[in-house]
DNA sequence: TTGTATGCGTTATCAG
DNA sequence: CTGATAACGCATACAA
């Protein structure tokens, strides 16, 4: 199983089996062929244990993200994003190690959960951070980590990959605007820095627009839940909104659901945008309105960011994916 | 940053340190406590790879699953399994690898892309087996690698933790037939042992009602989309089929699209029912009836299975678990 | 309670 | 073109 095995079985030294097997060096074309059919015969596989050991690379990078386990839809962006960062690992000849914490942990729980930083392993780590997370993002700076943040930024010193999450809600709120929908109703999280860039937008677009920021129709929540996405639906009918701007894939599905228990008309008695862009969103009745965030690139480019960081370039990199509007039928006409 | 270090550091050796650290041996508290505050300023962590190579243990599994680049949505069913499996990872202290083959590469390239496989490196693996990767993993096994299949069983001598897909499927058909529908279309896949499973539970209840399998009503693709979901549901709504089995997440949400677009009325023309379960499905109308996988289980489960195996526990276990139907309205009255 | 010394499987240096 | 050997950082058997 061992180089050494091979170095027995042949004749040969531990060293010409090492360099035939990688190309590291001249071989004769007869040792080659001994050493290669040799490692043919007993399978073998080389120790990564002893590879890293001795190089001091593991060929690993990590994506550390948060798991909502009463929440388990957000998680499907976070599946189209590591698909992103698969492809390109698979260029790379990476291995990806997919870690998660509980956003809701705690202070002092919140990423370090994430064993895999307090090993000396991966060469480097992709981390989306919650709002509690600053600390422990700093303890990766400082030991040295290769890291890049992604899809929600929590400092300026490090390097990013976000959605445009601001214009993207923004420019729902204009298309809202448009279709002369007056009282537009905003469902939003507060618990994390991609909540309060999209409440941002929401205030931005209704102040460019010489509109009244209505506390009445602004309903922020800790967390993403479809139950909390009725229940905000259901106030904010009450208060007499005739658009709602769900700013999650969970909370409008949830919104959705109560603007069809009431029996209100879409878009016509009120209008709904939602976020992220799924096949089925254009199979409801009717078709949802979305703001699109790219998941899969922002995953691919992430992990570009990060090779590149392995590679040693020392820039810190802030990328904004732009958003686009997917526009169906339920923000209005 | 090495035992070495703080060996030097405190005047201890390096025993008495990785003792101290590990509490594997008695150590004056005295010393346990110069030992811990040299570590804890000099931020040390644990080199893996010098353990792993050591230990010859790396407290890591891999889970392998297809990905279809084409299909992205097929992936989210992988998601809710891979956050079980994390959930026994983070219970056990492993970290896990995710990797991915593409299901047509063809047969030289369906398994093997996963270089994880060629490395001495992790403990175990989950491996969700495609139609060609028989050869992989009798070679899986013959490296003496401890593994379980998942999702579908592709030979009798491995673990395996799949769904219960042919009894879902039946049920799905016997609930139609409750429902008076007669002819009863099958959209499904032939290129999984999944697909085939499901394929043969619709002709198992078709039999058991003495009701003919008329072949018009039966369209099986080698693979999943979309549009070709769209496709199959517009050939059965010409062969004059009064419901449609669709046994797959993504092509459901064809088949429904193209029923929509044809202006059927669901169920009375024409009654539906998919695969897997999303909230999206009892948000379109009319609410989606569907045969639900308890996907998350499936990844705890097949967690626990391979667990066990490293464990040293040699026996076989073939798991197989319910699915339920969630009745919405969609499949008629 | 502590220390010494070995070896895990590689890569790479240095010497032939 | 080839070989001997050191070193990577750790766990642990053995000795004291």
């Amino acid at each position: 199983m061992s180089l050494k095995k091979i170095a027995e079985m042949t004749g040969l030294s531990i060293a010409t089996v090492s360099h035939a097997l990688n190309g590291t060096r001249a071989v004769s074309e007869d040792s080659r062929e001994k050493v290669l059919s040799a490692a043919k015969v007993v399978g073998y596989r080389p120790n990564m244990a002893a590879r890293m050991l001795r190089t001091q690379k593991s060929n690993t990078i990590a994506i550390i993200i948060p798991s909502d386990t009463n929440n388990m839809n957000a998680n499907y962006f976070y599946m189209d994003v590591i698909m992103g960062v698969r492809k390109k690992m698979f260029e790379t000849q990476y291995e990806l190690i997919v870690s998660t914490y509980d956003p809701h942990g705690g202070v002092q729980q919140s990423l370090p959960s994430a064993q895999v930083l307090r090993q000396h392993w991966v060469d480097g780590v992709i981390v989306v951070p919650s709002s509690h997370s600053q600390r422990q993002i700093r303890s990766i700076r400082e030991m040295g980590l290769p890291y890049v943040l992604m899809d929600r930024r929590s400092d300026d010193e490090s390097s990013c990959v976000t959605s445009n999450n601001k214009k993207g809600v923004a420019d729902a709120v204009r298309l809202f605007a448009a279709c002369g929908k007056r009282r537009i109703g905003f469902i939003g999280g507060i618990g994390s820095a991609t909540g309060q860039q999209r409440y941002a937008g929401y205030l931005e677009a209704l102040a460019e627009l010489n509109m009244p920021a209505d506390e009445a129709l602004i309903l922020l929540s800790p967390s993403y839940s479809l139950a909390r996405g009725e229940e905000c639906a259901v106030r904010l009918m009450e208060t007499g909104a005739d658009a709602i701007l769900a700013a999650d894939n969970v909370m409008v599905m949830g919104a959705l659901r109560a603007l069809k228990a009431a029996g209100a008309r879409i878009p016509e008695d009120i209008g709904i945008i939602g976020f992220d862009d799924y096949d089925w969103m254009g199979m409801v009745s009717p078709p949802l309105t979305t703001v699109r965030q790219q998941a899969f690139q922002m995953g691919y480019i992430v992990a570009e960011v990060l090779m590149r960081k392995l590679g040693g370039i020392k820039t810190n990199e802030v990328i904004v994916l732009d958003t686009s509007l997917v526009v169906r039928q339920s923000h209005g006409w």
